[in-house]
Parts: C-alpha cells; sequence; structure tokens
DNA sequence: ATTATTTTTTAGGCATGTCTAAAAATAGTG
DNA sequence: CACTATTTTTAGACATGCCTAAAAAATAAT
C-alpha cells in the first residue's frame, strides 16, 4: 500500500513524462512537487526499492511498467471524482481540483469502478482530460494545442486548461472562459510572448503564462 | 486542521463518551484505538493543547465543547459517505464501513454539505445511526435496545448493529439478518448470556458477542 | 584540460505517531 | 495503613517525510 506522499510523486513524475522522454530530474521533480531536491532523493530512492520507478544516482528517474500503472489508477480515481464533483454535487470545475487531490488517495478499486459505473463511463473529466479505464487505457489522442502554440489567425475551442492555481480560474471565470469558449488567435508578439486573441467579438490579450495554460482544438 | 490520527481519537473519545459520562481512561482509549497506552498519552497531550479534550494527568479525558463538535463533524460525514455508498454505488451495508472511515477525512464543509444535499438529507446511515445535520444536531432518540438487554418474548426489527469486524458483517449475512429483519426474543440463558431468538419461524441461538451487537426497535 | 557552475547526494536534524521498557501514580486488599 | 497490583506516564527508539548545510558528481566555460 502507498502512502499520499508516494503517489504523489508516482503522479508527479508520470505527468513530466508525458513533457519529455528522458528520465526527470531531482530538480525537476522538486519544482513540481514544490519540495527540496534533497527530499527528492530520499524519496526516489524509496520507490526504486518499492520498483515503482528505475533511478541511477544522479541519472534521474523514469517510471517502470508497474509504477506508471499505478501513476494512471491515481489519475483515473483524481478525473472520476471531478467528474462527480461536477456533475451531481454542483461544483464548479474550477473548485474541484483540490477536493481531488484527497479524493484520489481513497484506497479502494471496488469503489473506484462503482463511481465509474455510476457516472456512466465517461471518457473526459471536466478540464477536457481524458479518463483511463478500469486497464489503465485511454485516449491519448487529445489533439490540444497551447495557446502559445497556436498560429496567427488559426481558431478553436477551448477543450482543456493546465490544472494551476484557484486564481487562474478565477482569472478564466473572469473572462467567461470554459470548456466550448471558442477562440481565434489575431496576433503574437515575440517580444513578451504575448498573444492577442479574440473571443465572442471582443479582443483580449493574453500574457504567456495564461497563453501556456489555454488548450485548445483546432477545427 | 487535524491530521487523520488526531481526527479519530476524537470519533473514539466521543463514540466511548457515549457509553459513560466519567471520562475516559488511557487504557479504554488505547484498546479503542488498537494501540499502546503510551501512545494514547502522546496524542492527548496533543489534543489537550490544541483545546479539544480536556486531560489531567491520570485523570483520564473528555471532549471540550470544540472537540466535541469536532467529532460530530466527522461522524457526519462517515455518516453521510456510507449512505451514498449503499444508495448509490450499489454497495452492501456491509462493506462501506472501511472506505467510510477513509473518506470521512476529506477536509471539505462544502463537499460535505452538498452530498447531504445531493443524498436528500438522509436522517440515518445504512446501519440505522442517525446522521448528524450541518449543526451537529441530530436525533439521538434511537430507542434501538441490543438483543442482549430484550426481554424474554418481546419482538422488534433490526435497526442497527454495531460498527465491527468484517467477520460479524459476513456472520449476519449468512443467517440473513439485516435492517428490517423481525427478531423475537424467544428465551435467554443466564449461564452463558446467549439468547435464543426467531427470526423468520426459525429458531436461532446466538452468543453472548452476537446479542451485544444486534439492536432492535421495539413495537 | 582545467576551472567554474550547476546539479545531486549525503549527513544530520526535526515533527509526527508509533513502540518497548522502566518509573511513577493510583487503586485495591489484607 | 502498608503492601500489592494496576494504570498511566516518562524516557528513549524507530520509520516517514521533510528540512538545511556541506560534500560530491556532472556539466559548462574558459
Amino acid at each position: 500500500m502507498l502512502t499520499q506522499s508516494e503517489e504523489n510523486y508516482l503522479k508527479a513524475i508520470y505527468s513530466l513524462s508525458e513533457d519529455q522522454k528522458e528520465a526527470i530530474s531531482t530538480n525537476l521533480l522538486a519544482e513540481k512537487m514544490s519540495t527540496k531536491p534533497s527530499s527528492v532523493t530520499d524519496m526516489v530512492k524509496k520507490l526504486s526499492v518499492k520498483k515503482l520507478i528505475s533511478y541511477q544516482k544522479y541519472q534521474g528517474c523514469e517510471l517502470t511498467v508497474v509504477g506508471k500503472k499505478r501513476a494512471i489508477q491515481i489519475i483515473r480515481k483524481h478525473r472520476l471524482w471531478e467528474v462527480f464533483l461536477v456533475n451531481n454535487l454542483n461544483f464548479g470545475w474550477d473548485e474541484v481540483h483540490e477536493i481531488a487531490e484527497q479524493l484520489e488517495h481513497i484506497h479502494s478499486s471496488k469503489l473506484t469502478d462503482h463511481l465509474e459505473e455510476y457516472l456512466g463511463f465517461p471518457k473526459v473529466d471536466p478540464h477536457g482530460d481524458p479518463i483511463p479505464n478500469k486497464n489503465g487505457v485511454f485516449e491519448k489522442i487529445n489533439k490540444s494545442i497551447a495557446l502559445s502554440d497556436v498560429d496567427t489567425a488559426v481558431k478553436g475551442i477551448v477543450v482543456g486548461v493546465e490544472d494551476g492555481s484557484s486564481g487562474f480560474f478565477q482569472f478564466l471565470k473572469r473572462y467567461e472562459i470554459g470548456l466550448g469558449t471558442e477562440i481565434k488567435v489575431v496576433e503574437k508578439f515575440n517580444f513578451d510572448l504575448s498573444v492577442l486573441v479574440l473571443i465572442d467579438g471582443k479582443e483580449i490579450s493574453f500574457s504567456s503564462v495564461v497563453a501556456n495554460k489555454i488548450f485548445i482544438q483546432i477545427k
């Protein structure tokens, strides 16, 4: 049985591994976990002993097959709970992350499976992220792209945002941006990497921070 | 913010306080928590500093008003989740205790309140125990009585069982005893405190252990 | 190729929550 | 009342998960 901390590390390593195929460095993981590199070293040693990651001193770490499966199961739980909170308990999609962070650590695969069935086997969570099935299989073909990477004059609809601070969700609410919102990139400014977009007829300038966090699907 | 361990201690002290009005002794609490008296001493000191219990060396402990409120909120969460698991996720009433033990520690009063509303403000959990409302108020007038305390020739229906081992639930299942089952006490034996009962036309003998755990409502 | 810089690890400490063994306080008994 | 038995507390230890500071390894730069 894994501790919550161990589970959170697995999740973080999984998440970082989606962006790069090389091993995850200690510093990067420390940043992701909001902790110190020395703490990370301690933990990766422990996870390595448990065969959940492969780790060589000074060489970073990678999930093993077993570790990856575990990580996906945690993500599965997280996303299913988010669906429940939004669809059934009337939470806003911007309030569910923290609660799901807690719920994802409940140990009972029967609970997860019953919940999934109760929710009608949803394929995506309220942020547009795909939900793995019981066997850890899920559609990775989410061809969404960050606003910062979209070419000028291209438009698409919001299919996801990066999990972030509640401040970010406030921001989205303020501009009435949600799943399905149509956004067109009008102009991109290289000097500060900001992006000028068109939403519902209004021009808005997004800083690079924001542009990196909003994902749209083109066409 | 309380740790899970602190919350479990509060719950245990609350539970023991229902059976006796004197202070809860260290040994009794240790037994309830399946831990050692020395560990209990450490914890009660901590809870005492936090003003959740009153504690004098060698004199046992008692919940303060604040501590009692906290305990009731945890019980509220536990029971609401049990209702959810049984009514919505199709769990048997004998499988939900352990999972609810985990879910009761999720920190979000908004979640609890939304869940309560979603469930339609249930008044009792699947074991027949009353569910405190948002303000910690609940009907204590559960006039149920343990089978061991029922007089001969009296009959009633099962309204609750004491949370116990899964072995006990297996036992109940085996004899097809659940909420609503009618039980009549035929004879009581003082030499071993066993009870002979009539269920669905069949005579069954219950040991005192079992008779202490099954609660029926008379009339 | 030899420094300088950055990354990573080690060493030692701290808080939580548990344990065992021993000491202290309380309760029970002749 | 004194002696024994029980209960409770203290003292010291251990695992987890984190920290800081310093050492070691790897990487970059001159």
